[in-house]
DNA sequence: CTGTTAGCGCCTTCAG
DNA sequence: CTGAAGGCGCTAACAG
């Protein structure tokens, strides 16, 4: 409410000196006592619209998230918090939506001077994405797979790796019918992850039994898992385990499952993927792969504080490689 | 990148027309149309913080949340984000911990420009908090119960009322050994709900069975509730019913009954609070009181929409009602 | 150590 | 309809 240069007035010094007080700049101990009183007694808080203006950086980043009710990204959120609070950086979280357009009001709105720099995993990349964030004025690191990673400073996970480690640790339980519940193909995670399950299928000779999801939601799973289920049921041949595509569509098994009787990890075994906080929630609790979700969001976070000291850097490419958390709903072997 | 002067410079008008053009004010279609190609050709993005300086509003604002983890902040955000979209204001999440001191941060940082209102919601409210409060120079609005509410929009649920409605049910379904594994209580929704179990038990001469979780969150509430669970058992008359303060705190109750061989809900029926996502999720889905998460959020967005066009208008008090969901914890009759 | 001054980029009167 | 000029609040030279 008070600005600067009422403190100044106040303290009945100039307005440079109540500035250089305040932020330990060189003045004398009289001149300090003065103005911090003053300003103390008129409730000063800096404009830090004029501040950043004035210096050009906010001391705030972003994190622009897909869904922010999909606690993988809460992870990431947290690491990314915990890899900057040392360069005393605040981080702001933006949900986007999951549409590019979305995306992009956000990047333009938040890089317009708010925020010092970005970091964002975004479900859908198209050229209208990569063209935004090549125009904005702030540095920005991306998180997931992009067409062409160089000129972004990136990180990503190896997800068909771990749709191969789902696959292949099933394989060692004794599963052989094993379904894949996938997210939308249209987006980055679900294209990769499909093809990947069509490789290992095929390098393993199994019979692909595949279903998608409308979303990497527990709704959108639960639906699909249900056609999954009962499509296979059909053919006489049932399936024996599923893989799902994040954590929320393996929760939405579970119920599918439940729903038709079906015991985990009895009569059916689920493995997830991202290892988020549900994993260890559910009942059974879920074996899932860990797409290494902190560790993204730490170099993520450590990339941008990187370009930030050096614009002039070349970018960097991350690949953070996925690790099985084996538990419950994959004990044993099948009934 | 660009600067307005340098947009106006290769349109061949002064920096005001430029301005005036760009911004739908009077200027003529030439001018108009000259500007916008410029400004298309040099990605023109304006500087939000020189806007905001000038016009004293960024469009922007924030919603301070104590634990991004916990669902029910989540559904509270998205409530917020629909309601002031029409209003064209964009929302930024901040996590701010649970402590006093990140909440006083995150003003202090949030509140000096960057954005135009703010929503909290926390989980520890004190002297100092509310002091920092009146200091904003910009609207707040409160969600939670506050000792004095006058002074701020202010949202609250009725979680004692919710805590009746939990324990009202179990008594119901025939259920009289009823624990309650609570938040801590140096909470305001701790401290609320732990008054709120004790009166109900005393007014239906209910034995009070407690325990209060270090966190709202999965990890302690498991820690509970095992304590609660076999301390109960030990006395030789074990529970046959768990009223949980929150949705994770239920779900770690889940585990902890399970790891002691009790069926839920034969054995042990468990109602949650929040009747967030999760309680669909879990298996058998979890009764819970629905606190109105969605409504305060919207209740709050309006009351600060309302705020910032009249900044004078008097402060008010919105209070939700719970509403119990039952679901399948809580089925049938104890065994 | 202190005060004066020139902008950061933008919008907005005020003349023309 | 257009241009010139002032100032939002602050910091960083520059003199003193």
């Amino acid at each position: 409410m008070s600005t600067l240069l009422e403190v100044a007035r106040r303290a009945g010094v100039s307005i440079a000196s109540a500035s250089r007080a305040l932020n330990g700049e060189s003045a004398s101990p009289r001149t300090v006592e003065l103005v911090t009183a003053a300003a103390l007694e008129l409730e000063y808080v800096p404009d830090a619209r004029a501040r950043g203006l004035k210096r050009g950086a906010t001391g705030q980043l972003a994190f622009g998230v897909a869904d922010v009710g999909n606690h993988v990204y809460v992870e990431m959120m947290r690491a990314v918090e915990d890899a900057v609070r040392d360069a005393s950086y605040r981080v702001l979280i933006s949900s986007v939506g999951s549409t590019v357009e979305t995306e992009v009001a956000l990047l333009r709105s938040l890089a317009s001077g708010y925020v010092d720099g970005l970091v964002i995993s975004p479900l859908r990349v198209d050229a209208e994405l990569l063209a935004e964030l090549g125009r904005l004025r702030v540095p920005v690191v991306v998180v997931g797979l992009l067409p062409h990673p160089e000129g972004f400073d990136n990180v990503r996970a190896n997800s068909a790796a771990g749709v191969e480690l789902a696959v292949e640790h099933l394989l060692d339980t004794g599963r052989r019918r094993i379904g894949f519940v996938n997210g939308p193909e249209d987006t980055t995670p679900g294209r990769v992850r499909g093809r990947a399950f069509t490789a290992v299928c095929e390098r393993l000779g199994l019979a692909e039994l595949g279903v998608v999801a409308s979303d990497f939601t527990f709704a959108a799973g639960l639906d699909a898992a249900r056609d999954l289920l009962d499509r296979t049921t059909r053919t006489g041949t049932p399936l024996d385990a599923v893989v799902a595509a994040n954590d929320l569509i393996a929760a939405g098994t579970y119920h599918a499952a439940a729903e038709r009787g079906l015991q985990i990890p009895g009569d059916l075994a689920v493995v997830g993927m991202d290892d988020s906080a549900l994993a260890a929630q559910l009942l059974p609790t879920l074996t899932s792969v860990d797409l290494g979700a902190a560790a993204r969001g730490r170099h993520a976070a450590e990339l941008l504080l990187a370009r930030l000291r050096d614009p002039d850097r070349p970018t960097q490419s991350v690949v953070v490689e996925p690790a099985l958390v084996v538990r419950s709903s994959t004990a044993g072997s099948p009934s």
